[in-house]
DNA sequence: AGGAATTTGTGCGTATGTATC
DNA sequence: AGATACATACGCACAAATTCC
């Protein structure tokens, strides 16, 4: 139900399906459907539905048969940027927002992987939520060499259709890290580990090691990091 | 004006254009008359104009400017399945046909570029026609391993598209040669260099070096390797 | 600077063709 | 052979970006 985002709607449906289809919501091989169907539970028209099935024909997540039906095709290697998305109230469906932290211009650290040209970066921290409820520390370096001048509005839509329209970016590596790890230092004080985690290590309420996927709720968070983004399209 | 072909309106408006760019009729930076003017020119709807258009873009032979237009973005490496229409009547326009001179499966020859996985391929000679002037000889091998039974009415149609559709394969190579060679002993017999040619070289009425572009009239013709083709898309 | 004209982008609806089941 | 479902094609209205006066 795409309502009053500034994007076209045609890449609303196409980011959510591609959404669903890496977290798992979907599965490979699943058949969709029929087209005026799911137009009419979308809330949409078949013409703008058919762009963004277009669209993830072109990114290899849909197979269109006609006659037949629109199938699913859920990629092996999930280096998309949807990874993180696996990150999900496991009944699905969550609406994911984000909270931006903090966005500075700083050196790359020596541990890093190589990416760009450029010996600094933008790094982004944001604080995710799925219906409101905070479950993933996020941060994203983005080489310098390509944003000029970096604004924290210009942020405000999906960091995706962010690199993609303004800057021509794709994401060149993503290295998406689920499990039990130290909290940053920079997570926020209100969400730090409660009293009595005397381990200082995240906790979460399920974890499905097979499909990478893992259920929080109020307080309980993980952490991931994001992409090093620094490839032209 | 397409008309009664089978193929899609929209592909056959991205054929013509697309040859018109590799031929250089249309060239670099020239922009294109208004959609719906053009649409109307061509005897077409808008709608399906912009399909043509969205395919050229994604060929990377146009770029499409919201509020602008549409700017041809010529390749520097013309390594695309038109190379060989830069072999056109200098006035442009011309209407490419082929005739079917053979088709078989065979051995491949020592003296081939690698390509595919099969030792057998099929040999495709054809002689190509613009506006009903016979101007080129052409010799295609098509790896056997991507196509079980080859048969003549399968190649009635553009060969370009009965690659992309039927077999899925994109062209992996292309030797485009123009230029003064021995007569292939294949070449039919009423197209035989004429008497008084004793050195047994082709001729033609003129060639534009820069341009790769030739002229032909009627029993004056060049000849063009095709390509290698085994890769899948 | 600013507004009008131009041009492409998006979205919707419909009709018809074609492949699949 | 009929039903289903995607593919193609057309046309219109409005939005957004650009260009030009």
């Amino acid at each position: 139900m795409p309502t009053h985002s500034s994007l076209p709607i045609y890449l609303q449906l196409s980011e959510t399906l591609a959404r669903d289809i890496a977290a798992g919501h979907l599965l490979d091989g699943e058949r969709l459907p029929p087209e005026r169907e799911l137009a009419t539970s979308l809330g949409t028209s078949v013409g703008t539905l058919r762009k963004a099935l277009a669209d993830l024909t072109r990114q290899g997540l849909l197979e269109r048969r006609q006659g037949s039906g629109n199938y699913v095709r859920a990629q092996q290697n999930a280096q998309s940027v949807y990874a993180f998305f696996r990150i999900e109230l496991l009944k699905g469906g969550g609406l994911p927002t984000a909270w931006l932290l903090s966005l500075d211009r700083v050196k790359k650290a020596d541990d890093m992987p190589a990416f760009g040209s450029s010996d600094e970066a933008y790094r982004i921290r944001r604080l995710r939520y799925l219906n409101d409820v905070p479950c993933v520390l996020e941060e994203i370096w983005l080489d310098a060499g390509y944003a000029n001048s970096l604004k924290a509005q210009d942020l405000s839509e999906s960091l995706y259709l962010f690199y993609r329209k303004r800057l021509n970016l794709a994401i060149s590596r993503v290295v998406d890290q689920i499990g039990i790890g130290k909290v940053p230092d920079w997570s926020p004080a209100e969400f730090a580990p409660r009293a009595g985690n005397q381990t200082g290590l995240f906790q979460r309420i399920s974890f499905d090691q097979h499909n990478h996927r893992a259920e929080f709720s109020r307080n309980w968070f993980d952490t991931a990091r994001a992409a090093y983004i620094s490839r032209m399209r």
